[in-house]
DNA sequence: TCTTATCAATCAATCGTTTGATTAACTTTG
DNA sequence: CAAAGTTAATCAAACGATTGATTGATAAGA
């Protein structure tokens, strides 16, 4: 009983999660999105109160369902700055999905800068991974492992961007990469090994103090 | 008089280009972007045929002015492999933006991959810029400038995923950096020649092979 | 006179939302 | 235990508002 409600809510918010990210907010209509779900279009507003307010629940719903694997690597003190780096790009890498809905949710959210309050919610989440990576970023650089000049800030953005890249342009980054980076084997087998080594060697060479760079 | 109509097209398309920008397609009513252009309705549709043919227009008259200032550095014989990739970094770090309407157009309708005609017109043209670089990394792993098993999709990857991390989150990078990338003046004259200076070293660190890289 | 440009008014379609009736599932009462 | 009462869930139908588009009239220029 109020564990089907439950289901119910669920699948109207794993719909709508869908088309809102294939049409935006206002390509989705509620027709669609019910009829999709298979719900009487009445529901939407029932559970939600109104199409905003299923909007906000979809967000609603995955920010507390992230809050809970939120990790804390760096304070482990028994590993280098380096494999703590290593680690938490692994980790990043690991969790890589193309086509995921949420992430293009997230991307067109954040870039339309409309609705403030969400706005806020998501840059809060995304920030807690930037701080940990720099974190760890300082600790290298203070106990000397990384070298001293190092663009942390944009180091960061490197690393983000870099993954970013890819699975929002799918398009572009198939055609670099020769392959429809969309197929899960691929992706999987291929992609996801290949983007790690190519980030720790990246970082690794900027970062780790055994070369001087000469500019 | 005929050069009056150009103007008048080309202001409605300025307007619609802002308006699209901000509130998406189907949040961009025909009556916004004729109203805050200062023209009737039905303009619109008499110059441009439909909401969609406006849409069009405004990617068409980009296109055609972005092929006129492609260039190709990859071809000077005199310089270095190294030189010549450090000078498109230089150029393409100096074309950013912040605040780009189009870009943040761009961006929406290539995750979006809705009109799939427009997409392939837009990847058409922002391959143009992956392929000069990929033919410089060619170069310079052939000719042994640049360190042999150099990933060089995933190079490309990092130098256009950084640059739009940062302009595409604006909110999220102005935090990280402690400053609001939208100030003219901070992106001028402190985040530009600092963008350029890091990715010339992270590039120089990872590709030029003046140190092994152990794994 | 003929073409082009502009406009207010209007079109049908679709939008998000609300309504009132109906059904189903429990709870209370006699 | 059964009848009445209460609540929540579901639905078809309709609401007013807004959408993109079209109309026919009017003005201007060649």
């Amino acid at each position: 009983m109020d564990k089907d409600k439950i289901d119910k809510k669920d699948h109207i918010l794993d719909v709508a999660e869908r088309v809102f990210s294939d049409h935006g907010f206002d390509g989705a209509s509620t027709r669609m999105i019910s009829g999709e779900a298979g719900v009487n279009m009445a529901m939407l507003n029932y559970y939600f109160g109104s199409k905003e307010g299923l909007f906000l629940a979809i967000f609603e719903r995955k920010i507390s369902s992230f809050q809970t694997l939120l990790q804390n690597i760096g304070n482990d003190e028994t590993i280098t700055s380096w494999d703590k780096l290593g680690k938490c790009i692994d980790n990043y890498v690991e969790r890589i999905i193309v086509n995921n809905c949420f992430q293009k949710l997230i991307n067109r959210e954040i870039s339309m800068n409309k609705r403030w309050d969400l706005t806020d919610k998501i840059t809060e989440i995304l920030m807690v991974n930037v701080i940990e990576i720099k974190k760890i970023l300082d600790e290298g650089i203070k106990n000397g492992s990384f070298f001293k000049d190092a663009d942390r800030e944009l180091v960061i953005a490197t690393i983000f961007g870099t993954k970013n890249y890819i699975i929002n342009t799918p398009h572009i980054s198939s055609m670099i990469l020769g392959h429809d980076i969309r197929d899960e084997k691929f992706l999987e087998e291929k992609l996801k090994p290949r983007i790690k080594t190519y980030m720790k060697r990246l970082l690794k060479a900027y970062l780790v103090n055994d070369n001087e760079h000469t500019k």
